[in-house]
DNA sequence: TATGAATGAGATTTCATTCAT
DNA sequence: TATGAATGAAATCTCATTCAT
């Protein structure tokens, strides 16, 4: 983390892997320092090519950086896509969503990292890019799609919100993978401690189920 | 944000006034920034005094931004402390525990912006202050008494464990909080939108307790 | 000394002009101001290029000076090893040694000063050069031949060994050259007036062989 | 020699012992760093006043540094001259005072270090302080007695000159001191180690008696 | 397409010194 | 006599970016 590996200087003639080379390289850099920590030269050492053909590519240090958040959202809502969670039942359907949400930020780490940086900088360069909108708002139908069928067989509370309902998912998984750091130092336990796992997943799908089978108050 | 407001110049002979006054102004610019993107000049136009007093006081920009980060979690803590929660029936107590956390969280999203921020650099200055330790494991006894009162009393399920119910407490608070910006981006609306507070503040303290009152599978 | 000569603005791109500019730029200024003293502005305006260039290749004014230093006493050993000593008769050979000692401090009193700068900083940067051990001891087995020779044919004492005859011969050639200032003053006397230069030089020699050719008591 | 000792606040209503302290820990801090690298908190720290008392009394870092330099150098000729070396034979008052130049160099490093830093600055300091000259030119007068004594015997040669003469004299014995650590560093071999003590001092008065018996060629 | 050299603007930090009591 | 607080000027170093080939 503290000294870059210095790739072996690459001549490739592919300029598409070339591209490649400095997403990976970039998506290491920005998610392990954050996007004003990140070091321009610290991602071309990296990539085997020099800063130049960073500026080349993408333009600048943040059209770089959009670059790894576009790939990154996208990768996560392509997996999440390919549950087919419409196909089974709902309280079935958001168990599966949640231990999804659940491995896949356990997984990696790197994404959860990258939505705190982006947070840090409000968001503006999501704002900025254009395909992250509608790339994003599937995950809300579905969750809708779910909620209205668990409603209508009675079994989900009928004052819950889509929106909500993601957030509450998240929230946990996001939470300890994020926050490992502040939470193992504070307590002296990592939260991601493997003998912690098979517990916190039940958690979280049983605190969303539980709050979706809980009747209003 | 982006102009800071150049406050008058203090001529102030009262070192703990100066102190407090770079540690305010240092708290916004920290939070507002992150600790890479934080300025020390901006700091210091914003109390001001002049960058050196920073020096004088802390050091340096790192031990400027621990002892905002000290004073924060500080803060934090003896609220928490305040609510003498073993006095109250266990699910009450944890009713009033989460609807705390939530309430602190959205009244100020500062603090969840210095823990996302602390992350990032992987808790190395939290780690260095020494006093966090201490200061921060009240709340897992709290947690655990309230846990033990309740599972004797049957009512809560005994597979709970303390850190980890702390992270379900607080995983929903901070995640619509410290992910605002992002949320509210790709889902073209605020999570933090007051006619959806009294909502998320429900959904919060009824996962919580649905979780601790489902029976164990 | 005071006012530095803006060097005209070079926009050569030959990278090992630049990096000799820079070079030639530091021993001025190290040598002139001491380690502490020494401005890295001071030598980036003697240079041409702009300080961002020593940096670029230097690393840091530690590193600068480093490499100044390595140079410089590279140069002087290169220079004692041309003299081809162990070809002449052992008292012909410390003659010719010290005299080259004697000519090389008074030719070019920055090395001498330099030398001194070092031992305010006791060492460390030669000790963190790596390439100076090797450099110099050279000058200690040619001495040593030299004794042994003078020591096997009767003419040099026995109790003579080679470091501290090193030291002798450079002892008072050192000594009059980097002390020139406080000597002149206090003295009133320049010690490197030209009129001086053939006695001292004499004293020089003659002080080493007269220690040589003594019988040890 | 980095961390420096934070002396015990000292609430002395005895100026002349304050500005004794301050004395003492400006010829630490000076001899261990140099001019430029000295830091004047770190004298006031050592001292256990505050750094405002060095302004009150010496009005300047440079003002200080003044004062520590005249000391060192009274200190040392008020010993010289205590030898009484007029009532000696000619050799055997060489012998003595090449003796005590370097038992005196040995046994107080910081003052060959002090000359040294006095050098790099040009002997400004020395130049600007009145008292130094009349202050040493008595070595010189001292020597050119033992000289004239021992020509008008026959034991010398008669193209010595007194200054030439004690710059052979303190040549060797300020070099082993004051470049201490690069010698060391490059021969790897410390110049004063005990061991070599005996064999150097012999070193120093059979050269410089070498010299003085040499015939002139 | 690719690259090593170069740079200006601005960041953090240092330091001798003075203010106000 | 003594002192803690304060400061302006300047130092070193960093970094995204562009030049020139």
């Amino acid at each position: 983390m503290d000294d870059i590996p210095a790739a072996p200087p690459r001549r490739s003639r592919d300029p598409a892997a070339t591209q490649r080379a400095i997403l990976d390289a970039a998506l290491i850099e920005f998610s392990d320092n954050g996007l004003s920590g990140a070091r321009v030269d610290a991602i071309a050492a990296r990539t085997g090519t020099n800063v130049r053909m960073i500026y080349y590519y993408f333009g600048s240090k943040d059209g770089l950086y959009r670059a790894v958040l576009e790939q990154c959202y996208a990768a996560m809502r392509a997996a999440e896509a390919a549950l087919r969670l419409d196909a089974l039942p709902p309280a079935e359907a958001i168990r599966r969503m949640t231990e999804f949400v659940f491995d896949y930020h356990a997984a990696d780490p790197r994404f959860a990292r990258l939505v705190s940086i982006e947070n840090i900088h409000r968001a503006e360069h999501i704002a900025r890019s254009g395909t992250m909108q509608g790339l994003n708002v599937t995950v809300i139908t579905t969750i809708a799609g779910i909620l209205a069928r668990g409603q209508a067989e009675g079994l989900f509370r009928t004052d819950a919100d889509p929106i909500g309902v993601h957030l509450l998912i998240t929230g946990f998984c996001f939470f300890r993978v994020a926050n490992r750091y502040t939470l193992g130092t504070i307590f002296g336990k990592d939260p991601l401690a493997p003998e912690l796992r098979d517990n916190h997943r039940r958690m979280a799908v049983e605190s969303v189920l539980g709050y979706l089978q809980t009747l209003p108050a």
